[in-house]
Formats: structure tokens, C-alpha cells, sequence
DNA sequence: GACCAGGCACATC
DNA sequence: GATGTGCATGGT
């Protein structure tokens, strides 16, 4: 079968089993651009705590986050761990957008999808995954995002290789499927759903709806 | 009480 | 370029 019918398989797969995922789980793209930063090797029961607090501490917005105290700030986000890491990779990544787009997302939606790219790989502390995510979740581009799931699940079903690489996956779907915004959003949500579960062990593979594929 | 979670930067070879 | 390590909490 071709890449991109096998790639679409697996999407429709997927989709049958387990429907609309609903993501990126924030309410503004602002929170979205957080909790990319606050997900890294993190599971999100322990961001959106640290979420709830930085809203119910009244800091959950650009100016304010960027002006509280670094201690404050990693008290307010320790569950969501590696809070001292993450507090200085928030306001790096809040000095950049205040900086380049004035703490407007309307404004960085305006700019190419690539420049936009690369200046968030240039804030330390944002990496390929973390900037991916932000560009497809908070910024509606089409961007397709790579995470440890997408390369455990397709290498599980014998899609890829085991020790593929961050930039040769996202090819993968960059080279063989549309560029389109909703089915990148959904595509990626939908691995992650079935990293958590059926394929989160091999023997649970038994009732992964990729079985066979 | 291990083991892992929606990474990343940095050091070293 | 590949490989190893520190960062840290909370759920299973």
C-alpha cells in the first residue's frame, strides 16, 4: 500500500474507534501556548492544575505572568513538575512574544508559517514538539506534531522504523497528506489517545483498533 | 516503591 | 552526529 493510503487508513482507523478528540484541551490559544511549554514530558492531569492555579492566583496572562516573581511563578506551576526549568522556559517564551507580536496572537498568525517556526525554535526551551504545537494548536497552522506516541504507535505497527527521527516522521505526514489545520489537529490527538491506551503495552494490542493494519 | 508522563538543553565523546 | 544526564511532580 502506498504511504499515503496507509497513512489515511490509520487516521480512518482511528477515527471509527474513537471519534473527535477535541483538542488542543485549553480555552484560548494563549492557554494553549502554556500548556505546550508545561506538557513537556509531563502528563496533563498535573499541567491543568498548575493551569487552575495561575488562573485562580489572577497571572494567567502575558503582562502579568512575565512581571510575577520567578519563585511565585514556580511555586504556582510545581505540579506540573521540572517547575524551576519551566518557569525560566515561560518567560523566555513570553519575553518572545511580547517582544516580536506584543502579546498578540492575531498578530503572529499573520506571519509565515516558516519564520514563525524558526523563531520558536529560537527561544530556549521551546524544541521541535513544543514549537509544532503551537504553531498547529494555538496558531491554526498546518503543522503536523510529532510526539513520543506518534513514533511508538506507528513503530509498534511496523509503519516506521523503531529509531525514526523527530524531522523523518513529520515528513511522513507533511509529504503525504494534505496540509489541512482539522485533520493534523485531530490526527495527533488521536495518537496520543491510543498511545495512552491499547498501545501503551504490547499485549493490550489485541484490541488496538490498528491491529493488522 | 519503582516506573512513567503529550521534552529540552547541555556536556561529552 | 550519537549518546547520556539533569530536571521534579503526581498517578498507577
Amino acid at each position: 500500500m502506498r504511504r499515503a493510503e496507509r497513512l489515511t487508513a490509520v487516521y480512518d482507523r482511528l477515527f471509527n474507534a474513537f471519534g473527535t478528540q477535541h483538542w488542543w484541551p485549553g480555552e484560548t490559544p494563549f492557554e494553549v501556548m502554556a500548556g505546550a511549554i508545561l506538557t513537556q514530558s509531563t502528563n496533563w492531569k498535573n499541567v491543568e492544575k498548575a493551569i487552575l492555579n495561575l488562573k485562580g492566583a489572577g497571572v494567567f496572562d502575558p503582562d502579568t505572568m512575565l512581571a510575577v516573581p520567578s519563585a511565585r511563578l514556580a511555586l504556582l506551576i510545581k505540579s506540573s513538575g521540572y517547575f524551576n526549568q519551566k518557569t525560566k522556559k515561560l518567560k523566555n517564551y513570553l519575553e518572545f512574544f511580547k517582544d516580536k507580536y506584543n502579546a498578540s496572537v492575531q498578530k503572529m498568525k499573520m506571519e509565515a508559517t516558516a519564520t514563525l517556526r524558526e523563531q520558536l525554535l529560537g527561544v530556549k526551551g521551546i524544541g521541535k514538539e513544543t514549537a509544532d504545537s503551537i504553531l498547529l494548536y494555538a496558531l491554526e497552522k498546518p503543522v503536523f506534531v510529532v510526539d513520543a506516541y506518534t513514533s511508538r504507535v506507528l513503530s509498534r505497527h511496523n509503519i516506521i522504523s523503531e529509531d525514526a527521527t523527530y524531522d523523518e516522521l513529520q515528513e511522513l505526514f507533511m509529504d503525504n497528506l494534505p496540509h489541512d489545520v482539522k485533520l493534523f489537529n485531530e490526527f495527533h490527538a488521536l495518537f496520543v489517545k491510543v498511545g495512552k491506551g491499547f498501545c501503551k503495552k504490547n499485549p493490550e494490542c489485541d484490541r488496538c483498533p490498528l491491529k493488522g493494519i
